[in-house]
DNA sequence: TCCGTTCTGGACTTGCTGGTCCATTTTCTG
DNA sequence: CAGAAAATGGACCAGCAAGTCCAGAACGGA
């Protein structure tokens, strides 16, 4: 899987990568060419194919696991410690801040569907990256049950699942039509369940 | 606007429009060319150019209207009729239905990806789409409430704004990993949320 | 220092695809 | 029926972008 023999092979293959995110944050999947990505990496058309024998495909992989693995990251420290009611109220900030400044790009989705359903590793990504947010939202419900600050009723991994498909759904809006009110929406709506379940009232 | 003076002129255009929203969902856009819709809709080149002069965007993007207008559609009746449990009820499993039958194409998303942010009429489409969309929603719950049903101090307009925002992340989450669950639990999380505002106790 | 491996540069090929053009047929109008 | 306008067929063109190839430079181990 290192597709490097040298620190200095790893080193270019990781630019190639970073680079080509970047291009393609900015110019969108359909519009970008492997010059794109040579010019702004300032590497050869060869140095691609060395580091990605199977083309481009291999490459808007390499892209894609690449920005799932940030995804997550830029979550953190606060989706890990989904404990408390200000702690949710942090993270819901952290995303909606996020995907507001990631503005009309989502890199995953287009790459995903240029890469295309056929390919075995694209939906792998994308399904465990959602495997883990999801899991990561349920962790912060139980912590919440054990505070005894929701219901013992609630049934976690679906209120995870509603909570995740919000998000996604706010982002796919936004992407759309330039407005974060759905993201907003969802994620406050999502924890509002949340503390409603505890059957303390809501204020709106 | 009508592209075609002509009887035959329109149904020819109308043929092209829809041989090429089938092309389109069984082989995605990104892997679609005029030869393959050509193909489908026993056209020619000079005809394709004919009535979409501007090439192949202009094209895409009366698919993309074409497609928008059937999303709407096929949750009638039940989209205009929310006006108690039971029809909520229809309506989330029609759309669920729709969906699954779907499988793992959202021939909007990809065309809109593919004719780009930069085009003006791209953003429009799918903005009014979400924007109607919503706006059933709302009406759905403003219909419950005029029947007691949910809270006169429920939000209506943000409950219909997270609730669409559930079903794009349960779609498109569906789209990737080929499950409906979060779709499913997006629909009914949100629907209990209605329920619950009302006061009314919640069975999991 | 020497030799094999890895890495890099960049010219070149090749196939595809969007788009053009014009001749021909069909349809509408009066 | 005649002439114009619309519709159609399909050959042709041009550019682009993915992928190939090979020569040469840099590197690493012995």
């Amino acid at each position: 899987m290192p597709d490097a023999a040298t620190v200095k092979g790893r080193a270019t293959r990781a630019r190639i990568i970073g680079g080509a995110a970047e291009v393609l944050r900015e110019q969108g999947v359909a519009f970008t060419t492997l010059d794109d990505i040579r010019g702004r990496t300032g590497t050869s058309k060869s140095q691609l194919f060395h580091y990605f024998p199977a083309g481009k495909d291999e490459l808007l992989l390499a892209v894609a696991r690449f920005e799932a693995d940030r995804v997550l990251e830029d979550q953190q420290p606060h989706l890990g410690r989904l404990d408390s009611w200000e702690s949710w109220q942090q993270w819901r900030d952290v995303v909606v801040e996020r995907y507001e400044r990631q503005g009309d790009h989502c890199p995953l989705a287009a790459l995903f569907l240029q890469v295309g359903r056929s390919h075995p590793g694209a939906r792998a990504i994308v399904s465990e990256l959602m495997r883990q947010w999801q899991q990561q939202l349920a962790r912060g419900m139980r912590a919440l049950r054990s505070n005894g600050l929701v219901s013992p009723a609630l049934d976690v991994d679906r209120a995870a699942a509603a909570l995740l498909a919000g998000i996604q759904g706010g982002v796919t809006i936004m992407m759309s039509t330039g407005d974060s009110t759905h993201l907003k929406a969802a994620l406050d709506t999502g924890i509002e369940h949340l503390r409603a379940s505890a059957g303390e009232p809501t204020a709106t």
